[in-house]
DNA sequence: TAGGCCATCTGGTCCT
DNA sequence: AGGACCAGATGGCCTA
């Protein structure tokens, strides 16, 4: 089943840069309080900590001074800040991608593996546009023409061993506008 | 309720 | 050494 027109996701506010560890973070219920943690589950707390329930990695040097398992701590809250801004300035690339494929009803937010692969589609259909244009020779493109072709070619040839399944330009063409038409229909 | 999608945390590895 | 990158784990939200 899928999942269509969510509105946007609630945002998790950000962990608060003074909880040390032992003390639970709100910004997520813990498993661990009220029922008791499913098999396999840790407490937050726990995983701050480097323990894990069995043949887990530990963390070094987290059996020292409290000062220095503060400065741990700190440390991982300003590595989970930046992971956040990464993963954000990944999605906002993620956005700019949706709104430069068209033929998407602007209602339906794209997921990215729906994304990415009606991106690369669109871009071999592209391709295959150019190619098909500049085999037959259109005015300004004497030149590129045939380089490109061959270069095509190439990519084909690499392709095809590797089993792809579009040998000809037309195939792309198709493939996306399939594509196209399945994501619209919701499948 | 199951399953899909996602955000976030986390520890390991790579890179500068 | 510190930050970026990556992948696994976890749990929330949503839809069918």
């Amino acid at each position: 089943m899928k999942t269509k027109n969510r509105p946007p996701r609630r945002r998790v506010p950000p962990q608060n840069t003074e909880a040390t560890p032992g003390e639970q973070t709100p910004d997520r219920p813990q498993p661990g309080s009220g029922a008791p943690l499913a098999k396999g589950l840790r407490s937050r707390t726990a995983r701050a900590q480097g323990v894990r329930a069995e043949g887990g990695r530990r963390r070094p040097g987290l059996s020292g001074q409290a000062g220095r398992r503060e400065s741990s701590v700190q440390r991982r809250l300003e590595s989970n800040e930046r992971e956040r801004q990464r993963m954000h300035t990944l999605n906002n690339a993620f956005q700019a991608l949706r709104e430069v494929i068209p033929h998407v009803r602007a209602d339906k937010k794209l997921s990215k593996i729906e994304t990415l692969t009606l991106a690369k589609n669109y871009i071999k259909s592209l391709t295959a546009t150019i190619l098909t244009m500049s085999s037959g020779r259109l005015p300004g493109l004497e030149g590129p023409g045939p380089k490109l072709y061959q270069h095509y070619q190439q990519q084909q040839a690499a392709g095809g061993a590797l089993g792809a399944p579009e040998a000809q330009p037309e195939g792309h063409l198709h493939k996306y506008s399939t594509q196209i038409h399945s994501f619209r229909e919701g499948s």
